[in-house]
DNA sequence: CCAGACGTTGTT
DNA sequence: GTCTGG
DNA sequence: CCAGACGTTGTT
DNA sequence: GTCTGG
């Protein structure tokens, strides 16, 4: 089954696409673990190859479905081991995410010194922006802010408000930053110098844009649920920010809201010219200095972050069930049935 | 000088 | 269509 | 990211 | 707060 006819399927597509002919400009290159897309020339091993029109540039690996390899959770086409590096229609940014670890497993995990949370951090299936979510960060304790910087478990707000907001909303569409220009953005570059935090994540949603259109046009989209191999932790880069509400009294607890946002990076990946978008990650080699908050150097700090390794996620497609963010709960990664 | 923005992804 | 809320 | 709401002044 | 556009 290739990964078109799959996501079509699921999504119950009435119009078929051509999933057999190939397009006249096209070739595709699969070897054992890797294949690549190129305009213009004829390739041998193409098989299943489709694309509704000519390719435009080299990079332009939008709709193309690949050749039956491998066999993961019931569906037997290799794009599915890496469809966020691979497809031009997987667009990866980071919208949705799980957490199942408790606040002491994350405290074991990234040798957290203080435990900032007061309540008990349930297992998140769902988290969505503008939901509070554990994050791990290194600053001078509050009651002693001449010590040096200490690592700290806190529950932050999604969503990034700027120190200069009138409003808090703003938060709602500032869910991740773009790591090439996070530096020099007005409201982002001040926290990447100096408050940059790490999202502990079991895995993250994407969701794909299927053949099939809603009533009004648009396409519907199969979510997918995208963790680490080895079901460890996947450590994502943010940085974060305080607000002042200027509607609350100087000793209102609700007085400072703490936020952050997810920064994001195009793929680099071994499979060809290909810009999807992905969440950056910090590898546990850097997660101290990405935390040291003295570290001020853009290029010092980009060097600190790097999109998860190629072949390092397994995903697969999952219930619709997680598009509603009051749906909550392990089901929600379970892999959906092959149709 | 003041006014107004300050962000991302998606889409054919 | 566009914005807000989760 | 998706789901769900979306509204005011004028007064033909 | 800080930058851009007018």
């Amino acid at each position: 089954m290739t990964l078109l006819r799959a996501c079509d399927a699921l999504a119950g597509a009435k119009m078929t696409r051509d999933y057999s002919q190939r397009p006249a400009r096209c070739k595709l290159n699969v070897d054992s673990q890797r294949a690549s897309a190129h305009p213009g020339r004829d390739s041998p091993g193409v098989v299943g190859l489709q694309r509704s029109q000519p390719f435009g540039q080299a990079g332009d690996v939008g709709n193309y479905s690949r050749r039956v390899r491998n066999r993961i959770h019931g569906y037997t086409d290799p794009v599915f081991q890496r469809l966020s590096a691979s497809s031009g229609r997987l667009r990866s940014m980071c919208g949705r995410y799980v957490v199942r670890q408790s606040a002491d497993d994350l405290a074991e995990e990234f040798g957290v010194d203080r435990v900032e949370v007061h309540e008990r951090l349930e297992p998140d299936y769902n988290v969505a922006p503008t939901k509070t979510s554990p994050v791990v960060l290194a600053r001078p304790p509050r009651d002693a802010k001449d010590a040096g910087p200490v690592r700290q478990l806190r529950v932050l707000t999604w969503g990034l408000v700027p120190s200069w907001a009138k409003d808090p909303k703003i938060g709602s569409r500032l869910i991740n930053a773009r790591a090439e220009t996070v530096h020099e953005k007005p409201a982002f570059r001040r926290a990447f110098g100096t408050r940059r935090l790490i999202i502990p994540t079991s895995g993250f949603y994407e969701w794909f844009p299927t053949q099939q259109r809603t009533t009004s046009g648009k396409p519907v989209k199969q979510p997918f649920y995208l963790r680490p191999k080895d079901e460890g932790v996947l450590a994502l880069a943010g940085i974060y920010e305080f607000w002042r509400n200027p509607d609350k009294p100087r000793d209102d607890d609700d007085a400072w809201m703490t936020t952050f946002t997810i920064i994001t990076t195009n793929a680099t990946d071994d499979v060809g010219h290909i810009h999807d978008r992905m969440p950056m990650t910090v590898s546990r080699d850097n997660w101290r200095n990405w935390l040291d908050p003295t570290i001020n150097d853009p290029d010092d700090i980009h060097a600190l972050m790097a999109p998860p390794p190629a072949g390092s996620l397994d995903l697969y497609p999952v219930s619709k069930a997680v598009n509603n963010v009051k749906n909550n709960g392990p089901e929600l990664i379970e892999p959906l049935p092959p149709s």
